[in-house]
RNA sequence: GCCGAAGUGGUGGAAUGGCAGACGCGGCGGACUCAAAAUCCGCUGAGGGAUGACCUCGUGCGGGUUCAAGUCCCGCCUUCGGCACCA
């Protein structure tokens, strides 16, 4: 009998082994096929590790080890997303420099992440705080800027008043700060953006050619907003003068129900011609409003709707020639479509509710049964037959679109245009601790590039790092560091202090994974050729609409401009689900239901903890933790050792069909579906138990076929039985397709789709022998067969007269 | 409002249209033990039956398609997620 089984000396012994021999740090090697597995860098943050990141790092650890027994040259990277608030916040709380605590971070990451035995290259680590990364981040936005991709204006923008922050619209969610929860306040400034819209349509093209799961696809779909419309243009006339005013409209085919038009209060109309206005004064008063309302409170659906009607203005209808009058109101968005919308109240309930506030005419032009004078008919795009439209009367609602965009086309009053509700990204921060947006603003030469021979443009090596009250950043302070001279006219010009946002840095990292200490690319093109796309990356759902997509807009640029030989950065996306309190709550700390992986593996060892994070469930769904599951997995390690002794030539093997585990186990982990996957080797494990013995060739398979998962103890078992043998030197068990069925099948007999029983026969047995067989087990009684259905070595089915 | 996912035992969850509940947890009973823990063995959807090898019911609700439905179709309910005065 061997010794019970130590976790903490075994998973201790291979640690070292992996670690101290490099053995899963790689080099291109041509002569292998390359598998790259990418796992969304932590940020790493004073809380360490947690169980979330277990699960989210486990499936491609199993994949990554995986591979590398099926013959992959494996790039399996690990690496810091180290900027951002927390570690400044918690800097200026401790009166630390957050250099210093984001080293202490990354080193106890490190440790945690080492003694759960990932199979990461240690020697690719990526810390997007490090100088010599984010010089290449910042040539990047150098590129985006050079090619007009990077703009300065200024907008209103979302602030939090407590962080002293900008913040982007998904970060004010609900007017509250993503951050510390305050009230959000809205303020002009100065704001870099990305152009990224200029690659929605890139971005919506581009999922068609990967492989990632249908509801993530979709989310990015939403997110980015096609829409198909026209831009029509109508007239507004005042005393003295005419004014053409553009305006956005997906249903262009609605034009003769369009009784009257608003513009947003913040439109250029209402400063352009603001003198020929009459109620100035009235609508002056609105702006004013509309300015202090947030963001949060304007875009409440189903409030009352407001406005104002701006007198000595009207619009004249491009089409029917009819005047109708112009309002203001907030409804109407400035930052999206034109800002300025048509209006058909008959079948909009936005433009229905503020017709029957200030008493407009509802004009239906889209036959229904409603009675739109008392509710709107907002049919969905296809219902419906038009109705007072002139020429469009008859005609279904989509080949009106068409016609009218064609005879406003003609008549040059409008023209097709695609719209997006993905707004640029606002691309800076007023922070201490992120990338300086290297950029000099010179009085006479605007803004000028930092030349690229003088990145990375460091960080200054500030004292005090808080925020200003007026919300410019702290790098303003510096005056040493902000006071320079441009280096295209030699005049004195100032530094841009913002610094880009945390999104920057985890824009890119998986590009330099490939190549991660080449001091002269930001990714090295022969590293690039070999390794190319990541061939399969898991991550939240929370990232799939930004930092995925934002990633995949800043691959696209890079491949523009011959970076990266691939428009994807990513051919396959998997995200895992929520790991919830064992009170199936959300984990955290006011909750007191947080579980500390530390701990895990302080009491069980990291197998367990491996083991029990992928058998919890559905690999994709949340799951909640349960102590009593971990003791479970514990059990099956146990017996999972016991098999060291159990090995004999004698072990009758007729119960195990090898090739078939092999083939389920192989394809479940392959579909993540790592539940199931460790299910079925439990089960073996149960066979083997019940017979006592097992065979090497089984106790060899077994080991393998587990090892991806829990690493440390099928090392150990391995070796002892295979004289000194290392696993990972070894290949994953394959499987003999003729032999996945065994030599005789149970097949159930159904009666009128009810079961009756089952009979044994032989595999491949035809139709005649099972329903022999079932009458001679007295199944089938002699009543008249009407037809039977057989699924050969599956199922038959017997319908007989009633 | 629009889009998407999901609803299965006491519980986490399994089931290419083909034996519902694999595997695990928990529970019950037994073995070992002075005893407990650990371990091992057996049982464990509900109801009925003579507590048996038998029957009936059963995958959120109501219909339908099919020899056969957790799975497909139609109509609902509930929960979760995403987008959202997006024109």
């Amino acid at each position: 009998m061997s010794e019970k089984y130590d976790f903490n000396k075994v998973e201790k012994k291979w640690q070292d082994y992996w670690y101290s021999n490099h053995i899963f740090e790689v080099k291109e090697d041509p002569s292998k096929p390359k598998f790259y597995a990418l796992i969304e860098f932590p940020y790493p943050s004073g809380a360490g590790l947690h169980v979330g990141h277990i699960r989210a790092f486990s499936s491609m650890e199993v994949i990554a080890r995986k591979k590398r027994l099926e013959g992959y040259n494996v790039l399996f990277p690990i690496g810091y997303d180290a900027f951002g608030l927390p570690t400044e916040n918690y800097a200026m709380a401790t009166k630390q420099h957050p250099r210093k605590v984001t080293d202490e971070n990354i080193a106890k990451f490190t440790g945690q992440l080492k003694e759960v035995g990932y199979s990461f290259d240690w020697s690719r680590v990526v810390d997007t705080t490090d100088p010599d990364y984010y010089k290449w981040t910042q040539w990047i936005f150098l590129q985006l800027f050079k090619k007009g991709l990077a703009y300065k204006a200024t907008t209103t923008v979302n602030f939090c008043p407590k962080c002293k922050v900008v913040l982007a619209n998904e970060e004010s969610q609900g007017g509250v700060c993503d951050r510390c929860g305050s009230e959000v306040v809205q303020k002009e400034k100065d704001v870099w953006f990305l152009r990224i819209r200029n690659y929605a349509e890139r971005l919506l093209k581009g999922l068609e050619k990967v492989n990632f799961p249908e509801r993530i696809k979709t989310e990015q779909q939403n997110w980015i907003g096609r829409s198909e419309g026209a831009d029509v243009t109508f007239t507004v006339r005042f005393d003295g003068g005419e004014y053409p005013l553009v305006v956005y409209t997906t249903r262009p085919d609605t034009i003769f129900g369009a009784t009257f038009l608003v513009v947003s209060p913040e439109h250029p109309l209402l400063k352009e011609h603001f003198d020929k206005v009459v109620n100035k004064a009235e609508i002056e008063e609105y702006q004013r409003q509309a300015k202090l309302k947030k963001e949060f409170d304007r875009i409440q659906v189903n409030k009352d709707k407001t406005g104002i009607k701006v007198e000595g203005m009207y619009a004249v209808n491009p089409i029917t020639g009819t005047e109708i009058p112009v309002f203001t109101a907030d409804y109407v968005m400035m930052d999206y479509g034109t800002g300025a919308i048509m209006a058909v109240p008959a079948h909009d309930q936005r433009d229905w509710d503020f017709a029957k506030k200030f008493s407009l005419p509802i004009i239906e032009v889209i036959k229904s049964d409603v009675d739109v004078q008392q509710e709107p008919y907002c049919a969905k795009e296809g219902a419906g037959v038009m109705v007072n439209s002139d020429f469009l009367n008859g005609l279904k609602v989509k080949p009106a679109i068409k016609k009218m965009i064609e005879y406003m086309e003609a008549k040059g009053v409008g023209k097709a245009k695609v719209d997006y509700k993905m707004k640029d990204w606002a691309f800076n921060r007023q922070r201490y601790w992120g990338e300086p947006i290297p950029i000099i603003n010179c009085p006479h030469c605007g803004q000028v590039p930092v030349p690229e021979n003088e990145l990375p443009l460091r960080l200054p090596d500030l004292k005090d790092f808080t925020p200003t009250d007026d919300g410019t950043s702290p790098l303003s302070k510096c005056t040493d560091w902000v006071n320079t001279v441009c280096p295209v006219c030699g005049a004195p010009a100032k530094r841009e202090t913002d610094t880009m946002p945390q999104w920057a840095g985890s824009s890119w990292y998986f590009l330099r994974y490939e190549s991660p200490r080449d001091p002269d690319h930001a990714v090295n093109p022969d590293a690039n050729r070999y390794w190319g796309q990541v061939d399969w990356y898991n991550g939240g759902m929370e990232h799939v609409t930004r930092h995925l997509i934002y990633s995949r807009f800043w691959n696209q640029f890079l491949y523009d401009i011959g970076v990266v030989k691939d428009e994807e950065p990513y051919i396959r996306r998997s995200a895992q689900g929520l790991i919830l309190g064992s009170d199936g709550e959300k984990m955290s700390k006011s909750r007191g239901n947080v579980v500390n992986p530390d701990d895990v593996v302080k009491q069980y060892g990291a197998d367990v903890l491996r083991l029990f994070i992928l058998f919890i469930g559905d690999y994709e769904k949340p799951a909640p933790w349960s102590q009593e599951g971990i003791k479970g997995c514990n059990r099956f390690r146990q017996r999972f050792w016991g098999l060291v002794d159990m090995v004999s030539d004698k072990a009758d093997t007729s119960d195990l069909n090898l090739d078939a585990l092999i083939k389920k186990v192989g394809d479940d982990y392959e579909a993540c579906k790592f539940n199931t996957a460790i299910a079925q080797i439990m089960t073996a494990l149960n066979t083997v138990y019940a017979r006592g013995s097992l065979t090497k060739k089984e106790f060899n398979t077994l080991c393998l076929l587990l090892y991806p998962v829990a690493p440390h103890i099928t090392s150990e078992m391995y070796e002892r039985l295979n004289g000194g043998a290392k696993i990972d030197r070894a290949s994953f068990p394959t499987y003999d397709p003729a032999k996945l069925t065994a030599d005789t099948v149970e097949i159930p007999v159904q009666l009128m789709g009810k079961l009756r029983g089952r009979v044994t026969v032989a595999a491949g047995a035809t139709e005649a022998d099972v329903l022999a067989a079932a009458k001679e087990a007295g199944l089938i009684g002699d009543q008249e067969i009407v037809k039977t259905i057989y699924v050969p070595d599956k199922i038959l089915n017997v319908v007989v007269r009633r």
